[in-house]
DNA sequence: CATTAGATTTCGGCA
DNA sequence: TGCCGAAGTCTAATG
């Protein structure tokens, strides 16, 4: 994860850290005593005082006071950002068509300035674990194929944690990549930019998609990047979470 | 703003750092590569990836992807929470009774830690909600029509609370229900439902549906239930601009 | 303390 | 893109 960090950074370095951030796309994070006036679905507005004041990568915009769960005041994804110097002030200005609204911070003081970059390609399991397959499969690796063995789980790359890393029988690296639903493009192109990740390797890299199905579309895009398909079925969890919860709930009594 | 920041803290002091950031309830904020588990109104899994923890002064509990105004997950205000060293990383769990729920972060890599300690007495100021529609059209009755008073607010009815009862110049009961965003069927079965209170009256009994607009599907229905739609946008203006002892008050700030 | 309605709801799914 | 419905909804107000 790249990042950086600074402390008590003046008006214009701020302007710039900021403006740095927003360029590269990063999640930025300021503790900032600050302004803060909203205009658009309502009106609103919230006097000197200090919070936290966040900027995503797809454009949301949070800022947050010390307590309650949801952010005093906010900006859906896909925000647009202006910064600029007021009165030796910073004042960042997220705006949003459609409804038309505007957030705008007025910072007087930043205490911490901080942006990072990280890759985060795992999405929240509500209900099919995704999980439970990788662990089913590091533990029965013959379930993909005659031979086939898992060196390694979450390898680290550039683009994510590879799932399961392996050998088939004849020595060939294995990359695995699972799907607890029907996989579309999206897990093909991750798929790939793993196999990206190993270019250079000297024996051929297989790269294969593990799920209980694939769209018709991922299964073009498969065939075009000479990738493979597995057909498994996410381990039925019911009883496994049944006790996992009845232990959760015994533990705390 | 007393703050502390940290670079790539090892697990044990990243404990002792989180340790105190409690103990002072301070707003914890920590950039990690970890694993997200919760149980409780639900099941979910979250695997390895780099995300945005935050715990507030409150015991609120947020962990923060990349994207989306929402966290991924989170537990609500007075979290109480539990810091352990499990294999070498930090494992972070938040856990609340009623609902009996549990939030566990299994921390891998600590990129950025810190946490502050500020001030902030300010609370929002809002305006543009359903309640200032309500209010401006019991104090200035005749934007709805000419002629038309106001008798109650809130009037109690086994559907709920109507939300201004009143009468036209003719002495017909009138019932307005507000919304102050575009109102869809919902709100028309609604007022459908608050006449159906009084199909035992022995005027007629106008219902008026009022909002700064409506869905297609909604006018359809208002037309076969014989109800009316008032088009009033919502006030859009602060207390403090329309209050002189207001203004007054939040003068020293 | 339980219930309820409103929200700058957000978010995903589907037409 | 727009509408509908669900959400671990959250939150403030009210009985």
């Amino acid at each position: 994860m790249k990042f950086r960090v600074e402390k008590n950074l003046k008006s214009e370095d701020l302007l710039n850290f900021i403006d740095e951030a927003l360029k590269k796309r990063a999640f930025l994070i300021l503790n900032a005593c600050c302004r803060v006036e909203y205009k658009g679905r309502a009106v609103s507005r919230l006097g000197l005082g200090e919070r936290t004041v966040i900027i995503k990568s797809d454009g949301s915009f949070l800022i947050h006071q010390n307590v309650n769960l949801e952010p005093v005041n906010w900006q859906p994804p896909k925000t647009k950002f202006k910064v600029e110097l007021d009165n030796d002030k910073v004042i960042i200005t997220g705006s949003r068509q459609k409804p038309k609204e505007k957030l705008e911070v007025k910072i007087y003081t930043a205490y911490v300035s901080s942006y990072h970059i990280g890759t985060d390609t795992k999405s929240l399991e509500l209900a099919g674990y995704e999980q439970d397959m990788v662990d089913l499969v590091y533990k029965n690796p013959e379930i993909i194929e005659n031979g086939f063995r898992a060196t390694s789980t979450e390898y680290s790359t550039s683009n994510g944690f590879i799932d399961i890393l392996g050998k088939d029988k004849n020595g060939n690296l294995m990359i695995l990549e699972f799907k607890s639903r029907r996989a579309g493009v999206n897990a093909v192109k991750q798929l790939k930019r793993y196999i990206d990740n190993f270019l250079d390797h000297k024996k051929q890299v297989r790269g294969l998609l593990v799920a209980p199905s694939v769209t018709d579309e991922a299964l073009e895009l498969l065939e075009k990047y000479e990738l493979e398909f597995k057909e498994l079925e996410p381990p039925r969890e019911l009883e496994k979470d049944k006790s996992l919860t009845l232990d959760f709930f015994s533990r705390n009594e």
